[in-house]
DNA sequence: AATGAATGAGGCTTCATTCAT
DNA sequence: GATGAATGAAGCCTCATTCAT
């Protein structure tokens, strides 16, 4: 009963994200993964050069969409106030339900990117990602407004918003129930930021 | 034991510090801190007497000021609605102000047991503190406004406002900056809580 | 786990024998053992968990048998009084002949056990087994006979007759030769021991 | 209140005799040593050279005496038949009572030298003195007895006895209780022996 | 003499990765 | 492709001993 390459290849990344998840990079064990996958470690570097790869393999593909959609995100918000009535549909179609089946699909690998990364290349991710909302957020306010203490609330939002909706992946219960999450949790910190953009 | 000279004991704290705070404690290296602190590494020995203890020395005074603080959090809050005129005024008082120079002299430290203490006992602290805080929320919220999603935005306002203190910590500038950002940050908060608690 | 190759397995073990053997558990070294089996310390690891495991291994046998000798034993004498004249035959049965090859195949791993053990578990093992024989010979004493005096010499009857068995092993020959030596070595402390159970 | 001289080198040795009895020499530690003492680790090296010599200090009077007795004890038993009926007297009185306080003064330091010397140049001692009783008895021997067995069992006797007389030592309760259970102990070897010098 | 401080050699063990079949 | 076997680089920690005052 030969297994076929591509099958042993998908458990391989089964097995690895379920061990980067429970242990995070540094801690997780090839040999952990081996034994999932009911594989040799040494054969899994037929598939994969090495543990840093194999976490890119994995993780890659989000990372990808993410930033896509960061650009897209920033295509769309263009010359909009943050506060417009659209906003909040906005954001969290093009977080939650804009977005698809992402989430669904994905949070695993999108905990792994942002949650389980130290010691690879995307340790740094989520700091740009709430750098990159951050500015965004700044971006929006009124010139006028954007003293340093307005400008350091705009850095923490970005940084709640974020781990917020990381905190909804985290806890996935199915997409109909992360859609609420956000759309409460969007409306929770509109309010917040809503004294700096009346 | 003997008394040790301070000088190199602070050499080495100091040290320890720093590379604990660069590299997070499983990747910190004691050799690291030898080289910081021009000392030998099984000097620091003579000092400390593992890389785990020598964490726990540095990081068990908030350790402790922070249990402390929550206690007294608990008895002054008790019977009080969170929504009160008064909260904000408390919990800044307790948090920032009324903490006098704990911020201020151990903003590192702070970071250490909360960013980086993994591998370490501490290691479920935040957690724990995060935790402690929601409780707090939810129990401050009518009976009749506890329903699931109500509760889980509490866990998330919960998550939200440790990671924005910590956040703060991490840029500490100065004890009035932290007061101010506090404040700004609270009231941030208090506006999505609001409709929790109107 | 795998199969792993038990021909190095076996080297590993031999070299390891040698090496407990020269130098005790304790001063014994990973790296010594390694050269001895043209390894790698590291390889070591992965056909035993740790120094104190591979002790085990090669020890564990000879302790699982002897406790089943020394119940056996106890079945064996149960209502016997020493000095019938069937004793030295039993005796000598049960040690030497008795148990078939099992000193000609363990006489190394029995030194092992009781003169190398420093440092492991089976520390103990030769004190207990002295402390077996001794409580053993003293019930066979009778109750007017066991004054405080010759309690002692029953003590130390035991401890000579453990530690002769085990000079006996040190010098291995041959089993007939083991069998000799314990048949004359049981028959003179038979005449110490005689003027006890007249 | 200087203490003097003399008195520290007291401590320190009285301060070894235990830890080295409690540990062995190669598990004491100067620092336990150093805390009975009430002594710095480091002052011990203004009065002993190492560990080793330490060691060596505390146990070559013992050393000495014994090849003294050694001595002694060949040209005492010059010409006399082993199993002379003066032979239990002289043995007993040249190592038991014939040695004065020896034992009682010493008893401690024979068991460091005996029991407690792994590491040190004391490590073959125990061995030599059997190998020299084992002579000793061997010589006493009539040539037409002197068989391959015969010659093993005084090996064997030798071992007994050297171990014997340690074990009274490590029981040691007074010179009275000593004496008495060498001369028992004694007598029970010389049944043993007497086959082979009737 | 006395002591606190400092050091270096050394040992066990882990684990990603490579090798050989 | 698959696997068992092998390896080397690291890192923590111990302790006798030496240094500096």
């Amino acid at each position: 009963m030969q297994i076929l390459k591509d099958e042993v290849r998908e458990e391989i990344e089964k097995a690895a994200i379920e061990v980067f998840l429970e242990k995070g990079f540094e801690r997780a064990l090839m040999q952990n993964m081996a034994e999932k996958a009911k594989v040799s470690a040494s054969n899994i570097y037929n598939y994969f050069e090495s543990k840093e790869k194999l976490f890119a393999v994995i993780v890659d593909p989000v990372y990808c969409q993410i930033n896509q959609l960061m650009q897209g995100f920033m295509e769309y918000e263009t010359g909009r106030s943050f506060t417009d009535s659209g906003f909040v549909e906005g954001f969290v179609q093009t977080v939650a339900k804009g977005t698809g089946r992402f989430i669904k699909e994905n949070h695993l690998r999108l905990l792994l990117i942002f949650d389980k990364s130290r010691g690879t290349q995307y340790e740094q991710f989520k700091e740009n990602l709430i750098e990159f909302l951050e500015q965004h957020l700044k971006s929006s306010l009124k010139d006028s407004r954007l003293n340093e203490s307005a400008s350091f609330i705009m850095h923490i939002s970005a940084t709640n918003l974020i781990e917020g909706l990381l905190e909804i992946i985290r806890h996935y219960k199915s997409d109909a129930w992360v859609e609420n999450s956000v759309n409460d949790f969007i409306k929770y910190h509109i309010r917040g930021l809503a004294q700096f953009f009346d």
